[in-house]
DNA sequence: CATGAATGAGAGTTCATTCAT
DNA sequence: GATGAATGAACTCTCATTCAT
């Protein structure tokens, strides 16, 4: 039985499904390469920065020509983009994978917040790279539609923590609204830190940002009446 | 007595008291000519952003050749730093301007931080200018000194906000860490409406930074025991 | 036998006539690709002009990589030169069936001139392509044999009008001399049009056109003693 | 007298006054280097054509690296222009300088049409240049103005042959009509020739010229009823 | 002090063509 | 027959900086 339907599967578009197989392994190919194109513009990017990781110098160490470049991508704004959405996906891994001991909410928001903070306290270029794209900036390359698609990627990294804030008893309001306050305040504090100014203050982050944790915490624990 | 004037001239800063009309004069018209090449780097700042303040282009503004530009600074990333500078000492007089009706040190304190977030929320590409020379990021044209210069200027900025703190009974660590924390707090809000991402959550600066300015007097009330 | 069949092909064009069903089905299929080849060349032409009729997107339109294309031409000259002998062809059909209502030589010749001068104000891209094309200035693709083929194709397309003057009483000097001006004409005062020189002296070309052709028609009326 | 006004006259702007030698000087230099670099363009055009005189190309005869061309010319579409417009003052120096034995206009007009042909008989690539260069195809380069400047050239070397047709009896607008019918008439058997198109018919450009310019005199002398 | 020509390096991008698969 | 990756060369243009004048 499993036979002859088979069978009756392979006339009519036999030849696409005998294809098949190859197209499956080239397509994997183009996507090795792809990504291996990816791993050198992230490699000169961590290294030189965005003004440094042009296009030739990618290309170089990639191995490729720089014409080679456009098979894969439209242009240098869609490699950006990639790259961003490529640590953004990190990002979510990482916030996701944070849990806590006891299913206390205060824990767990504590948790999610300390991973996206991690994240980027250890990455700090991906910060930078995260500001490069902004809306309405580079005309070509960054289409609305993969804007739209990055900033969904941003604000899925940050529902967890809304998440607990309402499970701690805010308002939807209350809780959109002090995410984006944590989420500022994170960035405040290492943008602060990767331009060497938190140390003109002898401060160090991590303190700062527990501090500022703590701070919500016992917010949230006795809120104003 | 031609010898001794000289003698006299070259001891301390006598040679820019006793120093001949002419000489005074000239370095006058220099310092003026420095600060219109500023202007119109500034000028060209503010319109094109930092990619667009090319050399060419602020000397274009200044009505100099780009070669004559050389004759009053070292090379282009002086003059972002002069820039910067500049900057500073508007952002100095905008908080040091800032003053209160009564002489609470609370709303002292709110004035002050005010006068430093509306500064920047209003002039966002100096913000901008001020993280694109941070340390040891850029080679040349930032001096060690000029870096000690601009970093004394930013935290003579916060000083005001940090003397509040003390006199509201804030402990000399507790007032340096809260006010770096409220600097980080208005870079972060600032940053991300500069890149369009606050829209994303549906949240307004303003607000936000309110908020943070409301518990941070909160806590000044009532300290945690 | 099959020896002998092999042998049979292989004399004169009997591989043509007793070719196997199957080397004439494929032999159609490919004259069919090369045709939509054709198509999206003329498209891209008509729609970008000569350079944006690269290979790539003439490839893209015919729903190929541009790899595919060099089965079906030796290189992008080739397909300009198929481009042009087809335009050629359609303006034959076009002065071919060109007709008048009398048997009037004059009549007839107007008509034939009139199907030759629309038939390139209509395309004007047509003419540009002719003039891509032409002796000794692009080394690859024009082979002799095309090139001798494509003037065949056009000298074809004027001879009716060659044959009116004939009919209208000139020697074949004359006649050939009568036609060569004709073309002339038409071709500067298209050019003229294309580039929006005719504009500059507020003519049109109708006028110039039908002008120029009265004027040959009174000569032939009232020839020169 | 004299002497007492010149010495007023260097009160005041003296240093411009004192200065300009040294200015006349520079100007006059820095027009020979942009007129060095026409030249190369114009060699390097005349050789390769318009495809072949990339600025690269251009550069490399002027002796020059790329980026140097930009202090002389703000874009090779520029060059193009400037190129256009040498040449068609060229022309017009060539038609000015025809002249005529005899008072006669139709001499006149004889001579001026001839010197209009002859000037691109001999330099077929100028034909080429002037309708590279037309309105509204290409978008930078040649600005408004420019392209207005070379209309107005185009149509003043035509001037002298629409002033004999006026002399010799036709209203304004014959004489702009037939003016425009000779320019069309030259370009036709200019371009065909160009092409290799006039070998075809066993015909040569000049005779053809000759015949039309007959024939339009032939029109003169004995206007239709 | 000021000019502005010139360099040299580099930017992103496009292209016809080739060729292993 | 068809793919599409890859080359290699070319393109225009911009830039900070230098330096003879």
């Amino acid at each position: 039985m499993p036979k002859s339907t088979i069978a009756l599967e392979e006339t009519g578009n036999a030849r696409r499904t005998r294809a098949e197989p190859r197209l499956r392994r080239e397509r994997a190919l183009t996507e090795a390469r792809r990504n291996l194109i990816l791993d050198a513009a992230r490699a000169a990017f961590f290294e030189l920065g965005l003004d440094g990781a042009s296009l030739r110098e990618i290309a170089k160490r990639a191995g490729y020509t720089p014409g080679a470049i456009y098979s894969y991508f439209a242009n240098l704004e869609e490699i950006y983009g990639a790259l961003l959405g490529e640590s953004l996906q990190r990002l979510n891994a990482c916030v996701e994978a944070a849990d806590a001991d006891s299913g206390v909410p205060a824990e767990l928001l504590q948790r999610k917040a300390r991973a996206f903070y991690v994240f980027y306290r250890d990455n700090p270029k991906e910060l930078d790279l995260g500001f490069y794209l902004f809306d309405g900036v580079k005309p070509r390359g960054l289409t609305p539609e993969l804007n739209h698609t990055l900033n969904e990627q941003l604000m899925s990294a940050l529902r967890p923590i809304e998440r607990q804030l309402l499970a701690s008893g805010l308002s939807a309001d209350e809780a959109i609204s002090e995410t984006t306050g944590l989420f500022a305040h994170i960035v405040g504090v290492l943008v602060l830190n990767n331009t060497g100014r938190i140390r003109l203050f002898k401060q160090d982050p991590d303190t700062l940002f527990q501090r500022h944790l703590d701070a919500l915490l016992e917010r949230l624990r006795s809120p104003r009446a």
